[in-house]
DNA sequence: AAAACAAAACTGGTATGACCACTTGACCAC
DNA sequence: GTGGTCAAGTGGTCATACCAGTTTTGTTTT
């Protein structure tokens, strides 16, 4: 049988939730005060520190001002929040956002390519010996799942070599939002399991120092998978 | 005369940088054990709530890991912080690091590109039609900085025009990082100030809809920018 | 001697109540 | 209208105690 780990969420954790989730969904408008921390802590039924620990965090991703002396005020993430907040925006009450998703397939469509092309400049041969390890180990790999995490691997070792901070972080929010989602769609990209080629054509651009040929490699490497998703996506918006 | 407000930081916010320093510049190294809570606080002079907040905040941008019972770790921010912690990075004890800089111009450089050609396919004219205004404010406009502000404003308009969470998202991020180092930037870039041709180009591929042209024209617009800076920064890294 | 167990000594998580620092708005004097 | 004062409400900090979970230690058992 499957066990899964009991994940036993603090109380502290448990009001960001509430307070993030009320923030995104909008039942908490731009501009609106946030009840004050006293008056919060007897309605939850917590204590203060507790709650301007929540408070802190959420204020720390840049969903409210707190002010000392006046209100809290809860501001527009869509104007104040950082990639950061990704995670919780793609799956919200445990749907996914297809209209996010979308938008992240986009991105990884545009920063792929250019990571490739940056990584062919910089990373060099040793880089490329790397690529081809993870790149063996998917030729041999069936499962769908195994497969995505290669995958992910793969790219991993391509920012590496890209040496570039701004995409690193970058990578490592996008990872963190769809990380969660990949059993769910590793299925419906099992279509692409085996499918090793297009890695072994951007891997030989990354050895050969190429940029030009890396970013139509990665390109290749990228759209099939984007094309699925993006389907998937419309067909689900379209859904409800 | 030129006033500024003053700024009163709280315990919570100094010992928040100064976590956050120690683990930036590595005098915090990935895996070791942080001191305790009661510990800091005795060695802060502070009370523990106000630790627990601090590390709370911490532990929100991925810099550490609190486990209940056990240790606090350091984690390896290069893998597990996001964005976010980009304006962190990019001037670290009041000095502009410039490998991080050149990463955020080659960012910038592969991403915009990408804003503007989906905001040619979404915008249309009505989006069009905004970044006129913009322009037309910036061609009258001969002070270095308001030029740049003027510039992240018709950004700002060509994101929404994109209706990409993530690049909005992407875009908020890299703005809090540069935002602050703008007055030092804005006078490298005096050059700039009046080519507003390049914009109204990248304004009429909008306008008509074309993602690729506008794609070319939005590289047109940020080229000369990217050469300045990033030969600046290179200048900049030598010297030291 | 090795393994299993139990207790103690850590760690972080929460609660309480008090006080300080700051902002806001009402009211008052000029 | 201007400026000043004051009271009420807000967030910021402190101190102490206790709960909950982990890690270490020491003992017991095999």
């Amino acid at each position: 049988m499957a066990l899964r780990p009991v994940t036993r969420r603090s109380a502290s954790d448990q009001v960001f939730d509430q307070l993030l989730d009320e923030v995104v969904d909008g039942e908490l408008t731009a501009g609106e005060p946030l009840p004050s921390e006293r008056r919060l802590a007897e309605v939850l039924g917590i204590s203060r520190p507790v709650v301007r620990e929540a408070l802190q965090r959420i204020a720390q991703t840049g969903l409210v001002e707190v002010r000392h002396g006046g209100a809290t005020l809860v501001r527009d993430f869509r104007r104040a929040a950082g990639l950061d907040l990704l995670p919780r925006l793609l799956v919200r009450g445990g749907q996914l956002d297809t209209a996010i998703g979308r938008s992240v397939i986009e991105a990884r469509a545009e920063v792929g390519p250019g990571i490739a092309a940056l990584a062919a400049e910089r990373g060099g041969p040793a880089l490329a010996a790397s690529l081809d390890a993870v790149t063996a180990t998917m030729a041999e790999t069936t499962d769908a799942l195994d497969w995505q995490v290669l995958a992910l691997d793969y790219w991993d070792l391509l920012v590496d070599g890209a040496d570039s901070m701004v995409f690193r972080l970058m990578f490592n929010s996008l990872r963190a939002a769809y990380e969660p989602a990949l059993p769910a769609l590793a299925s419906l990209l099992a279509g692409e399991v085996g499918q090793v080629e297009p890695y072994r054509l951007l891997t030989a651009a990354v050895r050969a120092g190429d940029a030009p040929t890396a970013r139509a490699a990665a390109a290749r490497v990228l759209t099939p998978t984007a094309d699925t998703l993006l389907g998937a996506f419309a067909a689900l918006g379209e859904g409800r």
